[in-house]
DNA sequence: ATAATATAGCTTCCAAGGAAGATATATCCT
DNA sequence: AGGATATATCTTCCTTGGAAGCTATATTAT
């Protein structure tokens, strides 16, 4: 009986009058996530990086050549305020890992582009990183994995749109 | 095609040398793990809680009468350090929803319990909180939702033991 | 053309939690 | 019994990000 069963058990004995298995599923995933997460770290902080340090790089990398994005795009991306942004590109900047140039099609904007000491740690990082993911991942069969995928799948898109569509 | 999807295919192509497949799933799992939170902090913040602070509540009323724990039981149960536990029982206890004293058993210790208005005010945030989860599960096909909590809580052992073991 | 409204990105204030450290007590070893 | 070590809890310092606010620029409405 894992940590999830046992809190549902008590509810069970507190609260009879209700309904507390869908804790089973959302309580577990939190946990995982939690979980997956402090591993994930790990790996980050090996090239002296944070989780939202290591998810600008990476956004910056996988935008191809020049491996530019204006801070809004950035904060989109990465589900964090465009003033938490701000502050992850100053500490990136204050690294070495980035520049900021104002604009040159939007007199309020600035571009964010890697360095090339930037490109190398996320390249090695990245590396790292995904096979960090492999090994969490392994630890469930190919199947599961599978039909986990295909869930979560299913579930984002209650949250989210379809990337391309306008939002209505 | 949803966002992550969209970040694999751009990996693909910036970097076809790294198996970026395990992202499938755990980019979706931390997303969905994110919206679940936001959407269960609307519930909380119609009480007055933060997310914290609702863990806080929710393990006292579940001990059962008289609804009490030492610091350090809480922040295990929830996850956190004792630094942020007592910090979180600070917030409680000004607001009238906690007490802490001397512990009886361990001169070192404290015990934190639920007051009258605690008591009452988590019993009414925690209907709402299981009915929230509960709308949010079923935005998944119930077996969907079955294979989800199996395959989680498979997942979930390889992190954490069984509760009752003693750790090898 | 001009005024009203919206937006990009940064700054400041605030909140929450981690890490390190401090004090008192408990436990273990000799 | 006494000293060494471990532990419970709180405090302080630091980090990160959200919310609110600000300035300059862009867009929309008249």
């Amino acid at each position: 009986m894992d940590h999830v069963a046992r809190i549902q058990q008590e509810w069970a004995r507190e609260r009879p009058d209700v309904d507390v298995a869908p804790a089973g599923v959302i309580g577990r995933l939190h946990r995982v996530a939690g979980h997956l997460t402090e591993r994930l770290c790990l790996v980050y902080r090996r090239f002296g990086l944070a989780e939202g340090e290591f998810d600008v790089l990476a956004t910056l990398r996988r935008a191809g050549a020049p491996y530019e994005r204006a801070p809004g795009e950035l904060a989109a991306h990465t589900m964090v305020t465009t003033g938490a942004m701000s502050k992850r590109i100053d500490r990136l900047e204050q690294a070495g890992l980035v520049t900021r140039r104002p604009s040159e099609s939007d007199g309020r904007g600035r571009v964010v582009a890697l360095t090339t000491a930037g490109l190398e740690l996320i390249d090695a990082a990245f590396t790292e990183h995904m096979a960090n993911e492999r090994r969490l991942l392994d630890a469930l069969a190919p199947e599961d994995a599978e039909r986990l995928e295909a869930i979560l799948t299913t579930w984002l898109a209650v949250f989210e749109l379809p990337v391309g569509e306008p939002p209505t």
